[in-house]
DNA sequence: CATGTGTATTGACAAATGACAATTACGGTT
DNA sequence: AACCGTAATTGTCATTTGTCAATACACATG
């Protein structure tokens, strides 16, 4: 009587012992109390545990992904600032988000980023992933919905020395993990020290390979940072402060995949910038569909570069600062 | 204050107004609830207005797909009974629904069946559509979670003139509404008087050119019928009970899409047969996805006869049938 | 200007749910 | 056979949710 122990031994189970074994009882649990719409009392008397058990098959349910909520992308288009943002910037998808609390606003975006990206993916897409804290709770947050075959995930910028809480080679393999994707780290530091190692190493098969992966992504995910005091890139070590000193002193006011913009987006390029190994400006507007996930009153003209120079086919954002760049 | 009104002519609307316009009150509520997981009062209390609103929001929300649950397909084939019923009859796809009340059976597998067929079809698809009470519960009851471009939905057989409850037309264009395909109703009658007449009817370009689109199919969906004395067949009004009696003593034990089936799921023809408009036992074969969606006692030898003959590539049943199957 | 009609909203109550500590069952080990 | 540690299960209670009748509101009509 009731739930049947997940061992996998027991003897009405002949030859193969297949891996992802779920459990009946919690299947059916989901089924009845999500499309059957029974109560989980009534759930309760039907497999014979008590309601309480039935409260744990669920939540078990909703973690292992067998049900799972989804918010139509296209209804978070259809908010009056979504559509405002996509003809303000000729975006072809904006999604926003309401307003919570500051500190969980990278999470909150992140969850709403992870949708968009989810519902995009298609099978055999080639994801390039771009690095910092908003991607990165992207990427911890993703789940589909529906199963996808032949996926590549793929890092399109060298990996960075610096904070590992947040560097490009987490941000990959944790998104591709996720979704079940062939994952890609370049293999490569984000900086080197001159250009003619930079070509040198780019010489390399193994990169040339690599890079050639980079180029052919269909898709792209990337944040906004900003170059404040305590922004991302200060900490990241892709660069000294003084060289992002004199980033900012040539008019630099915002950062994407590693690339410094200035207030319109146009590419601020240097010595430094000859010196990283990632993909370029011009390279990313080549992608098809390119999604920015960004938010925070901090990063304004940071997103305003960003969108006014077309690098977002698609942006996802919360209300405040959906509104805010309205505003302008 | 609080939610404004959905008339669509108020100032801050400039130039065209989109058809569906949603409410940015529902749309944040769903994804306050659901995404943030806040209660309903602290959502009420962010949106000012009482807890019983966000209720309606919500409930507003699941109506309109804004969110909807989805249930893992791949989990529902992986019960015991699914497993065992896949390798029994080689089926590359069984999802299994727990037991309930006998007469929700048709709308439980619909759901079932809906959610099956919404989680395979994708951009492009030509799905042939059968009839009956189980193919119209699961018309009735799909809804797509993302959004899908290009679908064509086309009737398989001609149409009857008898029972307009569960007709051909109705569960093709039904369908088609639901998922906002291109629907094509066969111009024909499900059967005509002579082989002559059908002949020339076929003949006709506009039928020569559905009747070529029933064979491009690439998803078909049906359902399996029984002959005893209250069936589905005997109330369609595709044949006479006279007729059916015939196909009986010859040794008929089921119908799909109209053919008559015998107990190994050979087909009965006659002359009956050859007078009716509508894919054939052998063209459905050529069908890549063939999704079955059947269940109860009464019909266990005719779904035998289906499954055995291999008609069908994913089924969709309830677990008493699906043990009785087992059981045999 | 009163009146009707349909829809959106609300408050209050009953039901359903989630959290958690206590309890029980189980597989492996002396 | 007794023991132990882990994991599944349960009872209880505070919180959250759905329902429903009553009310407010906008808009059209006589």
């Amino acid at each position: 009587m009731g739930r049947e122990k997940s061992s996998g031994k027991s003897g009405d189970e002949i030859g193969v012992s297949l891996p992802t074994e779920f459990d009946d009882a919690v299947m059916w649990a989901a089924w009845l109390y999500y499309a059957d719409q029974l109560t989980q009392s009534e759930i309760a008397k039907q497999l014979n545990v008590s309601r309480a058990t039935i409260v744990n098959y669920l939540q078990e349910a909703r973690e292992r992904g067998i049900v799972s909520v989804v918010i139509n992308p296209k209804a978070g288009g259809r908010t009056s600032v979504a559509r405002a943002l996509m003809s303000k910037y000729g975006l072809s998808g904006v999604f926003v988000i309401p307003n919570g609390t500051d500190e969980s606003l990278s999470q909150r975006l992140g969850d709403a980023g992870a949708r968009v990206l989810a519902d995009q993916i298609e099978d055999g897409d080639v994801i390039g992933v771009a690095w910092g804290r908003t991607v990165l709770a992207v990427a911890d947050q993703i789940a589909l919905t529906r199963p996808v075959s032949n996926l590549t995930v793929v890092q399109v910028s060298g990996s960075s020395t610096g904070e590992p809480e947040f560097s490009p080679e987490l941000c990959t393999s944790l998104l591709s993990n996720r979704i079940h994707a062939r994952c890609v780290n370049l293999l490569a530091p984000a900086v080197l020290s001159t250009r003619e190692l930079k070509a040198a190493l780019l010489a390399e098969p193994v990169l040339k390979k690599q890079m050639h992966l980079v180029h052919s992504s269909n898709r792209i995910l990337f944040g906004v940072g900003d170059l404040g005091p305590r922004s991302t890139v200060r900490v990241s070590g892709i660069a000294s402060q003084e060289e992002i000193d004199d980033y900012v002193a040539r008019g630099a006011v915002a950062v994407i995949i590693g690339r410094f913009l200035d207030a319109h987006g146009a590419a601020v390029g240097g010595d430094h910038d000859d010196r990283m190994v990632g993909i370029t400006l011009n390279e990313l507007r080549q992608v098809p569909s390119r999604i920015c996930v960004a938010g925070g009153s901090s990063k304004l003209p940071a997103i305003v570069a960003t969108l006014e120079a077309g690098y977002a086919t698609h942006f996802v954002t919360d209300i405040a600062t959906g509104e805010a760049l309205l505003a302008l």
